[in-house]
DNA sequence: GCATATTTGTCCGTATGTATA
DNA sequence: CTATACATACGGACAAATATG
């Protein structure tokens, strides 16, 4: 990699060069837009430019590019020809879109999963756990980060790989939504207890119980979601 | 773009060229390939080396590469770090999971129809229409490419955007499956009829029965195809 | 509506690193 | 272990499309 530029936009973006060494150059890079685009500082409609973000990463504009198609296929970044990528802006109708995938997906996946391995619910538990901590913390980006990582692992026990990747996607989709949200913390906080429930449910074995559970709760939160999309058409 | 080589390669892969005017470089030239991985000119397996596939098609690495990005995230192609792309090779465990993810997919989407816009139930009876006829004329290619196109239409009633990508998705990797039928007739032709029936009921609006009878179409068809691997292991 | 500046799309040549015979 | 082939990544160039005044 050439010497990189340090500008202010670079010192921005490289805050966490320390884990840049696995993977190609351009999955390092999408994993830093990804992250970026994720905690908010690229926000929805954003056009990102090849030369100011390859000049800040020290990145040729092939290898920038590179990413972008990565982040594109991730449905965070649009790429309108000739005039570059963007990052996603998502309407009210893709919230209730999204919402029918997921009920879709982990409620399946929770019916289907039978006995589930106790590897598997481990995992279910310490997404749980994490986003209890991160909670009592203060650190509401945590939260959701953790939220995700629980969804995500309830998708897991169904134990299919095309389910688990759907659901990463629909899931990091969604993570452009919840900008959309004032306060993260009144958006998360209710939900803390649901997921320990649904953990024991699923631990109990009442695998229905827990997806009926869960089909509430996403009702719940696509609910809110619309709302505050409603509220932002307003202002 | 840069005047083509003319190798036999080329000769190949150009066939039509017609064809070859709209969208990006690079989604022409992954319409090209997909063409030859889905008819089998490509198989699973085969390398697809950037400079032999550059040179006869005329388009540089990075436009190829470009290309190429776009069919690994269509899981028609896997690439392998500093290796390069292979036309991806499926094994019993995939099929069992692809017909999971289309059951799961097709019979929602059928419940979750409701009352069916007419345009879109036409779509159903336009697919089924087309492989009654290539069938007639013995196209039992174009009688594949018809049922993918009935199954898309059946998932494309429920009206949601990421459920049909998703099946889309699912659609095209199944056509890598096909490869191990030695008798496409034979996989073909006894489901035209279960197409026609499953339209009658949909049109009748008895959405519950039609995706019962879908349920029972994808496990016949489920296995057909893993004897067929089971078949292709001993040899 | 037109001319200009900016930005992307595409291609090339080359240097470096990695996998495999 | 060496040699070869190939992918990765860079920088520069020009064409084409878009945005701006």
């Amino acid at each position: 990699m050439a010497t990189r530029g340090s500008s202010d936009l670079a010192d921005q973006l490289l805050t966490d060069r320390a884990s840049l060494d696995r993977g190609s150059t351009a999955e390092r890079v999408a994993d830093i837009l990804r992250g970026r685009i994720t905690d908010g500082l690229f926000p929805p409609g954003r056009r990102l430019s090849e030369e100011e973000l390859g000049g800040a990463l020290g990145v040729s504009r092939n290898t920038l590019r590179e990413a972008f198609r990565l982040l594109v296929h991730e449905r965070l970044l649009v790429h309108e020809l000739n005039r570059g990528v963007f990052v996603r802006t998502l309407v009210a109708d893709d919230v209730v879109d999204l919402y029918r995938m997921r009920r879709l997906l982990e409620c399946a996946a929770i019916r289907a999963a039978g006995e589930p391995s106790t590897a598997a619910l481990e995992q279910v538990r310490v997404a749980v756990d994490a986003a209890e901590q991160a909670s009592a913390q203060g650190d509401w980006l945590a939260v959701g980060s953790a939220n995700m990582q629980f969804h995500q692992a309830l998708v897991a026990l169904a134990n299919s790989r095309r389910m688990t990747e759907t659901a990463r996607h629909v899931l990091a989709e969604l993570r452009l939504v919840f900008h959309v949200m004032s306060s993260h913390r009144e958006f998360h906080e209710p939900y803390l207890h649901r997921n320990r429930k649904i953990y024991h449910l699923l631990a109990a074995g009442d695998n229905d119980g827990a997806a009926t559970a869960l089909e509430e709760y996403l009702g719940v939160a696509e609910r809110q979601l619309l709302d505050a999309y409603a509220a932002s058409a307003d202002r």
